[in-house]
DNA sequence: ACCTGAACACCGTTCAAGT
DNA sequence: ACCTGAACACCGTTCAAGT
């Protein structure tokens, strides 16, 4: 544990987990090798070990750094604008890096912003009346939601309405009459999004607001004052 | 796409997807090599290269056979009741092959019982008076919070009630105080499902419940009758 | 205190042969 | 038509050595 003897080292620990998201950003978690790692910071493989003790401590550096940009629950603003805003960001931060949808959940020693963020979550909701019971099922809908959607999100063709729906188009035009004739209710829809082009934006806050109005019912009633002030 | 002429063929193809899944669910992702996956069946690894083209189809294969495990949504079952079965139908093949939570969506090359399936969703919403808009809408918060929940209850110390109960109070027993005083409510959730345990199950359905309420309201008023009958 | 080079036990896959 | 062996370009990581 000779983590904070002398800040050179810490330095050095950011430097390496923050290239290493910026590699993974670029060229996937498949592309992110301890030696394409070395070679971008011009040091051999073997350097790297002085700094991370292995690349799942390296991994749980990256994670922690991406829980970091998540905006934590705001109680001022009531709990379902805090708990909105703080779902929207953590979908941008899965955006911003998505090969780190897989892994938020599943590290073993959660790191600081990590426990923050999910203390702040459950401070928020305590605090507005939730239920321990319901503050768990209100964490876990919202969560699962969101990293759900990020998951799908990953991996299709995104962008813009209107390049999802060429795609789309694109992806129908492909498609042989015989396969057609097989699924027809699938094609209906596709078609249909090949006109109408997919908005993910509007689609996961449909989504995420459906949730929250069910999240809403879930609340006791003697805490109706939507407003904080504990 | 020689697929389908000798009929030895294809049982061999069958033969190497079926050993794949069964590696996959007890070595995990990382413990699927072609070369361990060639031992298993007896083989050298090179002689798999003749049944699929390469490790990815060989994962489109084993996705396809999850997704053939899932129940399709059955019209007759009113809309409500089809989609619930059908997201617990999910869940369950997520559970029985947590290796593929994060694959399900993201192959380029759907396979049949991949397509049939969003066929049945499709069709059974668009007879129940869903909306085009509102049927994607649907499928997108569904399969989202399925997929979101399987990920996250991929890496939890799986099982019980009692068992995950005892791990949080495991879990809680080795924090450092100075730890506990920074995270208090973290820590204060924690010890309640120390106390209480916590039900996967139950919280699935919770949310799930939560969420098809949610669309009930989503549905338009001409399309009251909730039983079937097209 | 940090970096290096050689080595080990793995990967997926190609290519040229074997039967 | 199917299987094989050797090889290539990769992995993460250990170990002994260098400065």
């Amino acid at each position: 544990m000779s983590r904070d003897d002398p800040p050179r080292q810490t330095l050095r620990v950011d430097r390496v987990v923050t290239t290493a998201l910026d590699v993974a950003d670029r060229d996937g978690l498949d592309g992110l090798s301890m030696r394409a790692l070395a070679q971008t910071l011009g040091v051999v493989p073997m350097a790297l070990y002085k700094h991370v003790a292995n690349k799942d401590e390296l991994l749980d550096g990256m994670v922690d750094r991406v829980w970091a940009e998540v905006q934590a629950p705001d109680p001022a603003l009531g709990w379902r604008e805090a708990m909105r805003r703080r779902s929207v960001s953590l979908r941008d931060a899965l955006r911003r890096h998505r090969w780190a949808v897989g892994l938020m959940e599943s590290r073993m020693r959660p790191g600081p912003a990590n426990l923050a963020q999910h203390d702040a979550m459950m401070g928020c909701l305590g605090r507005s009346g939730f239920s321990f019971r319901t503050t768990v099922h209100v964490t876990s809908a919202l969560d699962a939601y969101v990293y759900g959607f990020a998951l799908q999100e990953k991996s299709l063709p995104f962008g813009t309405p209107e390049e999802s729906g060429e795609a789309a188009a694109q992806k129908l035009e492909a498609t042989p009459p015989e396969l057609a004739a097989m699924f027809p209710h699938l094609i209906e829809v596709v078609s249909e999004l090949a006109k109408a082009g997919y908005d993910y934006d509007e689609e996961f806050l449909t989504g995420l607001d459906l949730i929250l109005d069910g999240v809403e019912r879930l609340r006791p009633e003697w805490a109706s004052a939507d407003r904080p002030g504990e």
